[in-house]
DNA sequence: CTGAAAGCGCTTACAG
DNA sequence: CTGAAAGCGCTTACAG
C-alpha cells in the first residue's frame, strides 16, 4: 500500500507536510494542499493507524467489554437489548473520531482478563465494562491504570458508573397508574437479591406512599426465580395470589415476564386490558409493540446510557471531568403507556370532581 | 510503559530473545526463556500490537460490519438477534488469535464507507460483511482488494456468502407437522418480495407436494407489509381469510408475527394449540420459549453462519480455501417443536394404519 | 540457541 | 507556511 512518502513523492512536498493536510494540525497553503489531496487519492492513500498509534503513543481506540452478546447462564437472558447500549456509546465514540473496540466475555468471566490483555496491546484509551444486568461487580486490578467507566454495574472502589434508575422507573410507571385510576396495583417481581427488583419494589411503595395509598402484601409476589424448571407453574401461583389481592392492573418484572402473564390471563378467561391491565418493565419493543394489546412498560434506557458513560470515559480521558462530578449517575427514562393499560374512567373522573368541588 | 528492550536489559539477553519467548517462533534456552518471563511480569510487559502490527504488516484484525446493532428503518426491526452471528464469529475468531473489530452502521448504508475506511486504516486482514435480513447487497469497490464473506447477503459479483437456508427450514416446518398429522396448513407470509419469503413459501409448497398435499391459495395470506401504521388490522384481516380456508395449524412468518396472531386468536376465543396449532420462523427464544404455550418455530442459524463465516473467511486469508469450494453456502437447522403445535392424533392414528394395511 | 542492524510508516520536536 | 532528522517498539533478514 502506498505510504505518506510515496504521497510527498507525487505531491512533491514532504511527507510532514502530507501529514499536516491530513491533520490540519498547521496551515497548509491551498495550493499545496490540492496537490497533497489528489495524489492521495490517486494512489488510493490509507494512512496507517498502527504507524499513528505507535508515534503518537495515542490509539484513538476505546475498549467494550460485556456479557451482552451471549447465552447468559444467569438469572435471565437479559441480554439481548444491551445492544442499544453499544449504540448508544459506538454513536458519541465515533464523534470523538475514536473506533470502539468491542470484545465480548461470551457470558464466561474467566474469559475477561484475556480479553483485557487484548485491550492494553491495542493500547486503548479507555474502557466501558457494562454488565448483563444491575448488579457490583469488582474489575481485575491490571485495568486500574487507565480510564474505566462501568455500565450498568458498580464496585466497592466506587470507579465512576452509570446505572438505570430502576426506583424512579417503577416510580413514574406506579404513579402514572395511580393517576390513571388504579390503586390496587398488584406486582409480580423476581427476588429482592436481584439489585433492580429490590429497588423498584422500593419505587413501587414509595409511589403509593405519596398517593396515600396503604402497602399490601398480598400484592406483591415473587413471580420467577432463577433457574426453575417449570416457570410457568410457580408464575401460575404467584398470579393466582395476586388475583385473590384483587388488583385492577399487575405489574410485571419486566417484559417477558408480562408476556408469560398475558398467556395465563388469557388461559383463565381474563381480558386484558378491560378486566385486569397489564405493565412491564424494560420496554423491550420487540415484545412490547408486538404483544396484543400492546404493552405498557417503563424503559430501561440502555442507549442513553451507552451515550452518558462513553461522553464520560471521554471526559475522563481528556482530563475534562469537572471536580464535584459524582462517580455514579443514574439514567431516568419515561414509561411507554400503551394500550395494557386501561384508565378506570370512574375513578378518574371521581378525582377529577374532588378537585373541582372545594 | 515497558518495552522490549526494557525487558530484554532486565533479562540480560538481546530484544529478538524477548520477542522469540513471546511469539515462541524459534527454539529458546530453557534458562534463559524463565528469566526473560519473569521480566516480563516484573515489568508488567505488554506488547504493543501497534508496533508489531507496523513491523510484521499484519495486524491480526478482523473487521465486521453491521447494521444489527440499530434501529433499522426497513421492513422490520429484526435486528436483535444477529448479536448471535458476533458470538459465533467471535469465538472462532479469538481462536485464531486474532481480534474482531466491530463498527456498526446504524442501520444508514451512508455511513459504511466511512466505517471501512476505519478498517483499512487499521490493516484488518478479512471483512465480514452482515446484514440485518437475507437480501442482495452491493459492496463498496474499496473493499475488494482484501478477502471478504457476506453473511445473511449475497452479491452479483459473486463474493463469499453464507446464506441461511429458508427454504429447508419451512420445508423441515411444513413437513415435520404434516408428520404430526396436519394436512390443512395456513401460513401468513411476509410479501415474496422478501428473498426469505419467497423461499420459505417455496419450501412450504414444496412439503406438501412431497406429502401428497394439493396447495390451497386461500390458506397462504401475506400478514405483514412494509411501514403500515395499523399493522393488527392488516394481520387480522389476513388472519381472517386464512381461517376461512379451515386451517389445523397456521405458520407465521416470524416469531414476531406469531406472537401477535396469539393475541388475535385469543381475542376470537381460539384456544392454542386445542383448537389451532401455531408455528413461527426465527426461533427467537427470547419470544418463544416465553410465550403461552411456548411456541415451535424453525430456527434461523444466526450463530452457526457466524462461525462459519469467521471459518471462511480466516481460510481465505490463509490461502487454504478448496478449489472446488462453492462461493455460496447454506446453513441448515433443525425446528425447535414447543408445545404450540399439537399432534392431530386421529390423522396420524389413520396414517400409521393405512401403512400396516396392504 | 542468540544477537546486531535495519526498517515498518507515521508524528514529534525543532528549525527556518 | 514548509522541511530534515529522529524515534515510537516491534520483527525481519541476516549472521554466527
Amino acid at each position: 500500500m502506498a505510504t505518506i512518502y510515496d504521497v510527498a513523492k507525487a505531491a512533491g512536498v514532504s511527507p510532514k507536510t502530507v501529514s499536516r493536510v491530513m491533520n490540519g494540525d498547521a496551515p497548509v497553503n491551498q495550493q499545496t494542499r490540492e496537490s497533497v489531496e489528489r495524489a492521495m487519492l490517486d494512489l488510493n492513500y490509507v494512512p496507517s493507524s498502527a504507524a499513528r498509534t505507535m508515534r503518537s503513543q495515542r490509539s484513538g481506540l476505546i475498549g467494550m467489554i460485556t456479557g451482552a452478546i451471549s447465552t447468559s447462564h444467569h438469572f435471565e437472558d437479559t441480554g439481548l437489548p444491551e445492544i442499544y447500549l453499544v449504540q448508544g456509546a459506538q454513536r458519541v465514540i465515533d464523534q470523538s473520531n475514536r473506533t470502539l473496540l468491542i470484545a465480548d466475555s461470551g457470558g464466561s468471566a474467566e474469559r475477561i482478563p484475556a480479553l483485557l490483555q487484548t485491550f492494553l496491546e491495542h493500547r486503548v484509551e479507555g474502557i466501558l465494562y457494562v454488565a448483563e444486568y444491575h448488579r457490583e461487580v469488582s474489575l481485575p486490578l491490571n485495568v486500574r491504570d487507565r480510564p474505566v467507566v462501568l455500565v450498568n454495574c458498580f464496585d466497592a472502589a466506587d470507579t465512576p458508573a452509570i446505572l438505570p434508575d430502576d426506583e424512579g422507573g417503577q416510580f413514574a410507571l406506579v404513579d402514572g397508574l395511580v393517576k390513571r385510576g388504579h390503586r390496587r396495583i398488584g406486582y409480580l417481581t423476581l427476588p429482592q437479591s436481584q439489585i433492580a427488583s429490590g429497588l423498584r419494589v422500593d419505587g413501587y411503595a414509595r409511589a403509593l406512599a405519596a398517593n396515600g395509598i396503604d402497602y399490601d402484601e398480598g400484592l406483591v409476589q415473587i413471580g420467577a426465580l432463577p433457574s426453575i424448571v417449570n416457570e410457568f407453574d410457580l408464575l401460575w401461583d404467584a398470579l393466582d395470589r395476586v388475583l385473590r389481592a384483587e388488583p385492577t392492573v399487575i405489574c410485571c418484572a419486566n417484559d417477558k415476564m408480562a408476556m408469560r402473564v398475558y398467556g395465563l390471563l388469557r388461559e383463565r378467561g381474563i381480558a386484558i386490558p378491560q378486566q385486569i391491565s397489564v405493565a412491564g418493565y424494560d420496554d423491550y419493543r420487540m415484545i412490547a409493540e408486538h404483544l396484543h394489546p400492546r404493552l405498557t412498560s417503563a424503559e430501561l434506557p440502555y442507549a442513553a446510557m451507552g451515550a452518558l458513560a462513553a461522553d464520560k470515559l471521554l471526559r475522563l480521558i481528556g482530563g475534562t471531568v469537572k471536580p464535584n462530578e459524582p462517580n455514579r449517575e443514574v439514567v431516568s427514562a419515561p414509561v411507554a403507556w400503551r394500550e395494557s393499560v386501561q384508565t378506570r374512567d370512574g375513578v378518574v373522573t371521581q378525582l377529577h370532581s374532588r378537585r373541582k368541588d372545594p
